[in-house]
DNA sequence: CTGAAAGCGCTTACAG
DNA sequence: CTGAAAGCGCTTACAG
């Protein structure tokens, strides 16, 4: 059934038919109504790429979630909290407003190609793209599409220095130096003085945010920092077990442990509980993210909640908003709070 | 730039930019050559509505993830473990043989208009549903829109005793009675005489197989089987938590829950932990489904492990099977074994 | 208020 | 081996 049917069948021309469709105002409520009525009976739909093709928006929005670090053969985004997470808050808030969800990850150049190829191919009105890094190789490649284009977790000040096309760019992050800050001010306040941390990866914004906030926590409180005590889990499952179990067969343990998000603070918790290590009363434990998981644990996880709905949310009505206005360069940025949320796994120390 | 442009670059038609593109064997090499080089070098792509229009794929699968119950106003697949590992797993395997996803949740009448038109206007090749649940009339509708369906637990019977249209149509289950069976003959092994059970939601095919298992597992065993051990959790965590928060009120407890997802079992174990209930020494909990926040409960929740990854895979290749054969009416099925896992959370109770 | 026509950017018989 | 042309199903100036 394609829009000739539907113009025969009410006796209009195809034109009418599209202009009832794309809700002209100049179409009589009588004509209207009666092609309206044959599109009904037929369970008619405009073919989507006809319609792009003559010049609609696709209503959809592309989803790319960029990892290049983990390992291709092993489950891909599955299993990782964090991506599955702002995934599913993506698709609420863009589903909500009408829009369809395109996703790709990546975890390849070939992948890579993939997402550039979603917006040449003209497959989506804009994109989010979640996980880039600090990989300005790629981010200018993504610039140069001229497609709104909103990226998450992303270091706002190399935007700016750089000569990157920042028409139709927008930034969301959360603020990731401030959450951490009251987490090291939270053990601080504990009696806390050798805290230790379980870093990110330090290529990522938030990872290097977070790592910069606990050295500058230490600096300001004039605490020691010590090489043993720094941990590179790089955001990693794995590598985070590892190193912590490294950390627990070591002669000398931190009082307390920031891990730079909760997927490697729950593999920490994992390594000591193995090793006799308890948690709190041997030691203290922080996390980042706040998944869901995070309260399940005996003791519930301290940790700071990623806004990672608002997050989503804003990203989705910033493409919409940049898909709008055709002209000029407009470079938008948000950073949201995050919560910092106590439960049982850090204890005071007394003095 | 068109594939005019790079005719004219190459100094060739259309037709044989077309024919490089789509890998025309009657294209000497030379020619391919020429027309790649300029291709690369300027970065081209067809546009993919073009492409569709004139009669290719979209290389994009729809994946619909359908959850009616739930209310539209709290965040909606967000937060749902099942659901969102159902994305992640889909979404691997179509990238990985380089097909685009397109997602929409359903939540209401309006949202599934949504994913009918995503078949009617042509924005995929085939579409995965997941938790259609026994809802007819959405499985009919879907199956008369002609094109490749993978109906993600759904009851088979249901289907071949139907007039439905079976045309490139498949079911995609995991063995759930099967599952079932082995903790109940697991916690009656035990010693257990009086099992509960926290049920999912019966107008679901795994809701309605983990019941039956249950009951005959019972029987079997000659067990009796108690009105007031019976909850209502409907796979959803809040009335989980409040019927089981009833059964802890109420003056007589089973020495053994099961319940038919995880995230109804975590709701009941936070029930119960919040009225002084320990378990496994007071009750004995099982759940189903073997989320990751599984393992991490203290004690571990003993459980059943479903093949989301795999079942995953099956629905995507599924989904290009019936795809290649445009004749005959295929209508495939499988079913994917569950495998128990054994933790902390079920104790014997001696005789 | 409305229709004929051009155009969107491809693909693929068809003819040579 | 290759190009001209028709066709995919819409939308939107344009003219009336």
């Amino acid at each position: 059934m394609r829009s000739e049917d539907i113009a025969r069948l009410a006796g209009v021309s195809r034109s009418t038919v599209s202009r009832v469709i794309n809700n002209y105002s100049n179409v009589p409520e009588e004509t209207r109504q009666r092609v309206l009525k044959v599109i009904e009976e037929h369970h008619y739909e405009p073919n989507t790429s006809a319609r792009v093709l003559a010049g609609k928006g696709t209503d959809t929005i592309g989803l790319f979630v960029v990892s290049t670090a983990e390992r291709p053969e092993v489950n891909r985004i599955y299993d990782n909290s964090y991506f599955a997470r702002f995934v599913d808050a993506v698709t609420d808030h863009a589903n909500a407003k009408g829009s369809y969800v395109l996703i790709h990850t990546v975890y390849s150049p070939e992948d890579f190609l993939r997402v550039k190829q979603a917006f040449l191919q003209k497959r989506i009105d804009g994109g989010v793209i979640v996980g880039s890094g600090r990989d300005p190789q790629m981010v200018s490649e993504l610039a140069e599409l001229q497609a709104p284009i909103v990226l998450i977790d992303y270091d706002i000040a190399e935007i700016i220095g750089s000569r990157l096309n920042k028409n139709r760019l927008a930034v969301v992050n959360s603020m990731d130096y401030e959450g951490t800050m009251a987490v090291m001010e939270h053990l601080i306040g504990l009696g806390h003085r050798e805290i230790g941390i379980l870093a990110g990866r330090l290529d990522t914004y938030s990872g290097r945010e977070r790592f910069k906030a606990y050295e500058m926590a230490l600096q300001h409180h004039g605490l020691p920092m010590r090489e043993d005590f720094i941990l590179q889990g790089q955001f990693l499952k794995e590598k985070a077990y590892a190193e912590a179990e490294r950390l627990a067969r070591s002669d000398k343990l931190p009082t307390a442990l920031f891990c730079a998000n909760d997927d490697m603070a729950i593999s920490a918790l994992q390594a000591f509980t193995r090793h006799g290590i308890r948690v709190p009363e041997d030691i203290s434990l922080a996390g980042y993210d706040d998944v869901p998981s995070a309260s399940l644990l005996s003791p519930g996880l301290t940790t700071v909640r990623l806004p990672i709905y608002e997050m989503a949310r804003a990203a989705v009505e910033s493409i919409s908003r940049m898909q709008q206005k055709k002209s000029g360069s407009s470079f938008e940025t948000v950073s949201f709070p995050a919560e910092f949320i106590q439960r049982g796994s850090c204890r005071s120390i007394g003095p």
